[in-house]
RNA sequence: GCGGGUGUAGCUCAAUGGUAGAGCGCCAGCCUUCCAAGCUGGUCACGUGGGUUCGAUUCCCAUCACCCGCUCCA
């Protein structure tokens, strides 16, 4: 189990403005969160980092934005109507939950996992059907006509458009579609912060490919979605894949792997990757009479392609990043050294930092700090004048300017000791500070300070937003 | 949904049947030339709704939310 818990997470994302409980003031609504203004930052670079991946560095990846809502239709061809709710009943006696149609295989805890028997069902609660999508009504009546379903995955966007994509664009397999948006599920057991909530975002792509190939794409997105996560700075050893046993694959898929990331709160699926057949395309041409099939005008044949999905959450990548950035220094022993070494330079200053020493002896100096990687980090620089005098706030202030005509997202601060500003940036994962001193004005030149290594570099203020850039894209 | 726990300031925590206090943070000022220094002042809370009571943040009930288990997914 990590070190960290989910509520040092919890803590800091309030804290400091990433996440908060939705509607808070009227005492909040089950397992809804609103992102703040540091969390909106930090999404948009998880999905640009991901569109970027998926759609922009490829030829082969368009990209769709679909309605939320879609003809209840697709619900029903898709099988999600059919396959997306389960009758459960609860034992009240040992608090257990079944689904009412395996009752065959269920166990009874209480009396060593023997199958269930009469004297159980006497205890469980009248069966109750959870469908997990959202239903509403379109248009002022509410009536069988009206009724629409919120969309439990983007995917079936994908595939209700597969003929207008692949024709505009003139697509011909291998090639995919990628979405990223919200999709809503009526979830028995929401929770665990913003992993698991009602309301959530996905970021989905689907790659057609002909039958014969789909063994090959399937492996190759695996492990090009695995490194995803690795390239943004996720330990490795946070990550894991795992294949799904046969029996617990969804309706569509003939095989799907999961990558885990081992949250505070424990191994969790953070993306899948499913083969899902030809069952949506084939489903959805015999249901709408369209041909979907594909002609492959050099080899004269004809085939339904095959799909292979990877499928992310955007909520849960986002919690992955933040728990594994997320780590507290005890920086008491190596901060004194470094303020003993300081100031032995100066007269007077030996007693001030033995009594520094012996009064913090056992307090610890925590330094929390996220090792976001730089393209996910919200805010890329801080800008600081060392002191509010002799210019310093005014070369800040057009420093800033300038980098923000550039693109580069900046905070200015100018309020308190340099070190508590390091501090504060360190918490949100800032990876540059830059401060501005009393020689800038003269030569042009700034402190840059890494976040990761604490290190300081003089560099010329004009090359900054080159440099950022670079790093970035590096 | 079921069982257990929790709910006091932005965060972490106190106290109390007679109307709430600390540390940190934050804001303003002074000071300060590179890793949470110091001084002064300030801001901010009893989840919500009922009940008992002269009086409830405290006791009771309900409700809401969060956390830990039981089950499902991205």
């Amino acid at each position: 189990m990590p070190a960290t818990s989910m509520e040092q997470i919890v803590n800091l994302a309030k804290r400091r403005g990433f996440v908060f409980p939705a509607s808070e003031i009227y005492g909040g609504l089950s397992s809804c969160w609103d992102y703040g203004p540091l969390g909106v930052e930090l999404k948009r670079n998880v999905k640009d980092a991901w569109w970027r991946s998926m759609v922009s560095t490829r030829r082969d990846v368009v990209g769709l934005d679909s309605a939320v809502l879609q003809h209840p239709q697709v619900w029903r061809t898709s099988g999600h109507v059919d396959n997306f709710s389960d009758p459960l009943v609860d034992c009240r006696k040992c608090k257990a939950r079944f689904r009412a149609d395996d009752l065959e295989n269920a166990k009874c805890s209480q009396r060593h996992d023997a199958p269930i028997n009469d004297e159980c069902k006497s205890n469980f609660t009248a069966p109750r059907a959870f469908n997990l999508m959202f239903s509403t009504h379109l248009g002022p009546v509410e009536g069988e006509g009206s009724l629409a379903y919120l969309r439990p995955e983007t995917a079936q966007g994908i595939f209700t458009n597969y003929l207008n994509v692949q024709t505009t664009a003139r697509l011909k397999p291998p090639f995919g579609v990628a979405q990223i948006g919200k999709s809503f599920r009526n979830e028995i057991t929401p929770g665990n912060f913003i992993f698991r909530t009602r309301e959530f975002e996905q970021m989905e792509m689907e790659y057609f490919v002909p039958p014969a190939d789909w063994e090959r794409w399937f492996d190759y997105w695996r492990d090009a979605r695995f490194q995803w996560y690795v390239d943004l700075g996720v330990n490795p050893d946070n990550l894991r894949r795992r294949d799904h046993e046969s029996t617990e694959l969804a309706h569509y898929s003939n095989a799907t792997t999961d990558i885990e990331y081992r949250f505070p709160i424990g191994w969790k699926e953070l993306e899948g990757v499913a083969s899902r057949t030809d069952f949506d395309l084939k489903r959805h041409s015999e249901a709408s009479g369209k041909q979907l099939e594909y002609f492959d005008g050099q080899t004269r044949e004809r085939f339904m392609p095959w799909v292979i999905e990877p499928a992310a959450g955007v909520d849960r990548a986002l919690l992955a990043f933040l728990a594994d950035a997320f780590e507290e220094q005890n920086v008491a022993g190596a901060e004194k050294a470094t303020s003993e070494k300081a100031s032995s330079d100066k007269p007077g200053a030996d007693k001030a930092s033995a009594d520094k020493t012996e009064g913090g002896k056992d307090e610890e100096d925590i330094r929390t700090v996220l090792h976001l990687h730089p393209r996910l980090a919200p805010i890329k620089v801080a800008i600081f004048p060392l002191v509010k005098k002799e210019g310093m706030p005014e070369f800040a202030n057009k420093l800033e300017e300038e980098l923000r005509r550039h693109g580069v997202s900046t905070f200015y601060d100018q309020s308190g000791a340099i070190g508590r500003r390091y501090r504060r940036q360190d918490e949100i994962g800032t990876p540059w500070c830059v401060t501005v001193d009393g020689e800038s004005a003269a030569n042009g030149s700034v402190t840059l300070r890494d976040r990761d290594s604490m290190k300081q570099e003089r560099i010329a203020a004009t090359s900054l937003a080159a440099l950022v850039a670079e790093k970035l894209t590096g």
